[in-house]
DNA sequence: GCACCCGATCTGTATTTGAGATGGGATCCT
DNA sequence: AGGATCCCATCTCAAATACAGATCGGGTGC
């Protein structure tokens, strides 16, 4: 049972066939055959059933196949824990969603590279389920996400604590005067291009609000949302942390909802390993000092 | 990072030594040298410090070592689940106490050969320390033991519920007799040689008759300590279920104590796995089967 | 029936692994 | 101080293994 028996069988079952996998492994087609051969003789039983088309795992197969993913798993995390002396360095990926890194960020990660500056940070922007999804395969180290969040492979902590608001033009004194002065087909809503987790929540506003919510301009980028409501094309909802400025300078106005629709919990996820990279580790203790009042560890299911 | 490479890794630091690992390896010291150079240069930091008397691990060899053992412990199970189609084969190693074996297990080893012919089935006894211990390094696949037990690695379900008596020759009719008649030293203790988990509960027994429980005898076998009851040598504490048939013919007498001190529980432990073996889950299953009444699952931490 | 795709097998080569011998450094004992 | 001993690194040659390329036979689809 070595590791490269184990990865060729791997991209055999992956592949659906020995000729792709050898494609897809840079060798020659009859390497893989005679590593699979030997593997099925170390085990004992056949793992492929061979047909014309390729082949497909046997009942044996479809067992030893998820312990391969987890030995490979495995001993990634031995060699990282290996070279890990403890100092934070090499790179680190984190992703944030779009409204986290425009506010946030900035200060934090600041902060954690002038502790760290050993340590190449990237910055990726996307929605919850990308980001979650690109933790769990490991293009990302760790990343900002709306909650709730409840994976047996990932654990959470609690980052920031959001209020959402209602962002209109500035000529909307209230919500109530922008109630009044809506057709009722109700506003157009401006979110972000695909899975923004704040959609949903702005969906029981209009719900609310009795407006059917059949009007939707999506962007990809915040300023491009926060432009268009200042042009009254439509309204979003969107942290208080992100439009303050916007406020300030008189050319957006926020309301207030009641606390159920407003309050929001940004999460930071990262999987769950024995052993951390270091620089991960201190990315998360850094994040975690910077906001006491709000760091509380969440229970991890 | 093969596992042959990881393998003999693991036996140098076991070793302490290229040269010893070598033997223990049944190789040459040179082979083991190259693969230790190898492995160090995969990993690209050094996992020994060579000095004259031998080589001990550095602060990345100690951090590798533990994820060799969980290693080399989940590729054993993969190939144990590769290897398993499900019908119950090969050899089980069933360990239990000495009492647990005398009365429980005949009847249910009969019914589990019967419905599984085809498993190799062995037993051993000992005392609950050495058998929980032979679980844990795998030279059993589970043991009949009293609890309570509390272990990471372990399952734990309840087998038996049993009920000790304190049994004596049959001239003592009765408890009370029995401390008339017996001097302030206190009778003779009949315990099993070494870590019988009911000598403890004996022990809180003497101390509550306010006998000081110096006179000891050990055993190796039941036989040994029942034939000793009946010739008065001592008085031994024993589950009622395994002297029932020496009870009725006369050769001793059982006295029942009260139930805090009577009630002791056999626990049925196995190693923790996701893949379970065929033959040790039906071994299971045909226990829980035969005593239903008492075999509700514990919790497991 | 023919072209095509797939896996098994064979063959020669290249690479890796293995065994044995040698040497240098350190320690221990006399 | 000097010899014996132990340990690991290195070298060399042989054996085993992995690899690339070519061929074969079976099956499928046009």
């Amino acid at each position: 049972m070595e590791f490269s028996d184990l990865s060729t069988f791997s991209a055999v079952a992956r592949c659906g066939g020995i000729t792709r996998a050898a494609g897809e492994l840079r060798t020659v087609q009859s390497n893989v055959t005679s590593r699979i051969r030997a593997l099925e003789a170390e085990v004992g039983v056949p793992l492929f059933e061979r047909h014309s088309r390729g082949m497909t795992l046997t009942g044996a197969g479809r067992r030893l196949l998820p312990y391969v993913e987890r030995l490979a798993a495995l001993s990634r995390e031995a060699m990282a824990a290996t070279r890990d002396d403890g100092v934070p360095k090499g790179p680190l990926a984190i992703g944030a969603m779009e409204t986290t890194a425009a506010v946030r960020l900035p200060p934090l990660l600041a902060r954690f590279h002038q502790a760290c500056p050993a340590v190449q940070l990237t910055l990726r922007t996307g929605p919850t389920a990308a980001l979650v999804a690109a933790v769990l395969d490991r293009s990302l180290d760790g990343a900002f996400v709306a909650g709730p969040i409840d994976h047996p492979d990932l654990t959470v902590v609690s980052a920031f604590k959001e209020e959402l608001v209602l962002v209109t033009a500035r000529r909307w004194a209230s919500l109530a005067a922008l109630r009044k002065g809506t057709p009722e087909a109700g506003p157009t809503a401006l979110v972000f291009r695909t899975g923004c987790s704040y959609r949903q929540r702005l969906e029981q506003v209009f719900a609310e609000f009795g407006w059917p919510c059949t009007t939707r301009l999506e962007f990809g980028t915040l300023d491009g949302i926060i432009g268009c409501v200042a042009a009254d094309v439509g309204v979003a909802l969107l942290p208080r942390t992100v439009v303050a400025r916007s406020e300030l300078n008189g050319s957006i106005s926020a309301h207030a909802l009641k606390s159920s629709q407003s309050r929001v919990e940004t999460l930071f996820v990262r999987r769950r390993v024995t052993h951390e990279d270091a620089a991960l580790r201190t990315f998360a203790a850094c994040m975690q000092s910077s906001a006491p009042a709000v760091a509380a560890r969440t229970s991890i299911v």
